[in-house]
DNA sequence: AGGAAACACGAGCAATCACTCGTATTTTAA
DNA sequence: TTAAAATACGAGTGATTGCTCGTGTTTCCT
């Protein structure tokens, strides 16, 4: 990230290292507020304290600006994950298993509210896009892992396809989420956001502690 | 819309009135490709066939342009809406009612996909969000009387709030549904659709064919 | 027919943008 | 101590943007 091959020359310091946390802090906020096409980079400059000189100091232009703010998002997300994320949720009745995996995401979307705004905007360039992918498989992997590991007769393909809605589903809510103000509210989204993904997930991975497979009840066949 | 208080003159001629539908039909193409922010006016004309100040005689801005197509959207969004959303529908099965809300709006959203760019777009302006509103207005509201004749003894608070999370439950769908392609794959992505948010409706407002209210199985109390 | 208004054009203006560059200061390594 | 590298500045550049305006053409009404 920010700037790769230093093959010859002298390391960076600290004071490098400080600014660039400084000018992703501004980015975040920025992009958070105006969306990245909205965003100057003179305006994230000015906001970091520092000027443009010393932006494109660290950064080659403003998609590299997002590739990097997008690669914090990344490393800070494996971080928050790590924890939550571990496979043993996977033999959780399903509302805990909910409580496991929601509520961390909830956490860190709220509280970095420029990466929601990076991951759904559309129309970015491609070298974007690309830089938004390990964010989106580090969700959908970690679901489909989680789903492999509690419905292990589950096919594949509809395995992949669950876990995809699934994250679809939570991003669909995902504006009411960051809406909500924290308390009763936030705590009304959140618990409507797990009855909507478990009532989902409930027939295809079951709603007790892990039985393995078991085929639904009142599930119909897919078309 | 476009330009209102004609109070004197002459009135407009048909001409200006195809110029208007061409810029129109221009603009949503523009702005689905590239977003608001990244549409530029002069492409837009452009793409219509016709020079700048032709498209800056019929709106005063960038941001009356934008309106003006929303105001279209919505027109034909009540038109498709008409039939397919009367209270009948409510007395449907829960199967048979998803078909006949979601097909429609999966049609409408793909043929005019500059509606959902429009929609989706977080980082407009405080006059274009209000005029964003009438079409939100328009599927929520309709959802909310459907569910109203259904389930008349669900309290109005959780009916409301049923509503708003299932259009967002479905616009969270929405980027598959969008890039599906037709076939198969759209049909797939219907039918996970539809299940997604029966699943999360059924409990509340029952799967059979209306039985008024019923207190549901499993439904835990919100926490 | 003829005048007025609607329609149309497109060069160009002012503002903004991403980004550069010449220069000055601070840090590091010898 | 000193030279080189890293960091920092900010006015400025070229490109692009939303939009205007002078001018010409088409349509309508009488």
């Amino acid at each position: 990230m920010t700037d790769d091959t230093p093959k010859s020359g002298r390391r960076r310091q600290a004071r490098g290292e400080q600014r660039i946390a400084q000018l992703l802090d501004a980015a975040a906020e920025v992009f958070a507020e105006q969306g990245f096409k909205g965003a100057s980079t003179n305006a994230i400059a000015a906001r970091a304290g520092a000027s443009p000189g010393t932006l494109y100091q660290f950064f080659k232009n403003k998609e590299a600006l997002a590739e990097a703010l997008m690669a914090r998002y990344v490393e800070r997300l494996r971080e928050a994950h790590g924890e939550a994320f571990d496979l043993r949720v996977a033999r959780l009745p399903l509302d805990e298993l909910l409580d496991r995996v929601v509520d961390p995401l909830i956490a860190f979307d709220r509280a970095h509210p420029g990466f929601a705004v990076l991951l759904a905007d559309p129309h970015l360039s491609p070298e974007l896009a690309a830089a938004k992918r390990p964010a989106q498989q580090a969700m959908f992997e970690r679901l489909d892992a989680i789903f492999a590991a509690r419905a292990p007769r589950l096919p594949e393909a509809e395995r992949r396809r669950t876990a995809e809605v699934a994250v679809h589903l939570f991003r669909g809510l995902l504006p009411l989420i960051m809406a909500a103000e924290e308390g009763d509210e936030l705590a009304a989204v959140t618990a409507e956001a797990k009855r909507a993904i478990g009532a989902y997930l409930g027939p295809v991975i079951g709603t007790g502690p892990s039985e393995g497979t078991q085929a639904g009840g009142d599930r119909p066949a897919s078309a």
